[in-house]
DNA sequence: TAACTGTACTATGAATGATAGTACACTATA
DNA sequence: TATAGTGTACTATCATTCATAGTACAGTTA
């Protein structure tokens, strides 16, 4: 489920941070399904559960999971269109990359085609959801 | 011409790296224009030279710049399509990236749209220019 | 009631980042 | 040829961040 990559110079807690959200994404973790618990994931990767509950506090707080005490956490429903700060944030993000992309030499038509792939695997969140 | 965040949790020769790539993908750096010296920015931005010349360093090792010992550093001419490494790692970030926009509700034709503006602002490097 | 869950805190050590200082090699100019 | 600039690299030190270990509290469920 998981590869940390413990010589990399990114901290570990980022890289699950990483992972879960990638997995919460491409819907390998479906809305409302639990995550493992904190000391539970902290076993079987052989760390602090402190790390892992520093990485749960970053989804949630980035929208991606919530967290009932005394139950567990789980993978919130898709809320297209509802975090406006997290949306901005991420559009920022894209645009430095597309402008390196296509500095780099990767043209416009390149960067259409992974979108339309993308759109077709990923499906785009509920609305795409909705339409099929 | 720059704007470190000390405050942030993003190291300063880090956001030194991000600025000048910005400046250079822009072109408000064109090829061959040279930088400050790492004395002389160090100076103006009252920290160390030591960290100015981490950041041309990182920048030097992924193409951006070129430095010439007693004479400077430089910005390199962009080589579209020839730096294959960094191509691919800036498709990965970006695939990872699509797929977090399309889930929050962006869509296929926002992003679409997004990559017609910056091709248009930032002119695609090379291949563009030359086709003007 | 016990075993699970999340959450938060203190303390400690390792790793990273930034700084200060120094020194060497190169270039250009007067 | 000397000076003033340039990049580059090193050591040492300190601050910050990250991860860990440990502990404890609050909640849920069977």
């Amino acid at each position: 489920m998981f590869e940390l990559d413990v010589r990399s110079r990114k901290p570990i807690y980022e890289q699950l941070v990483e992972r879960l959200k990638e997995l919460i994404i491409t819907e390998v973790l479906k809305a409302d399904e639990q995550l493992p618990s904190v000391r539970m994931l902290a076993q079987q990767l052989t760390i602090n559960p402190n790390t892992i509950q520093k990485a749960y506090r970053e989804l949630e707080s980035q929208g991606y999971i919530y967290s009932i005490k005394g139950k567990g956490s789980f993978v919130s429903p898709a809320t297209p269109n509802q975090n406006s700060e997290k949306i901005i944030k991420v559009k920022t993000e894209l645009s430095k990359l597309i402008s390196e992309a296509l500095y780099l030499g990767i043209t416009a038509d390149e960067l259409f085609k992974m979108i339309k792939e993308i759109d077709t695997i990923v499906g785009g969140g509920i609305e795409n959801d909705q339409n099929q």
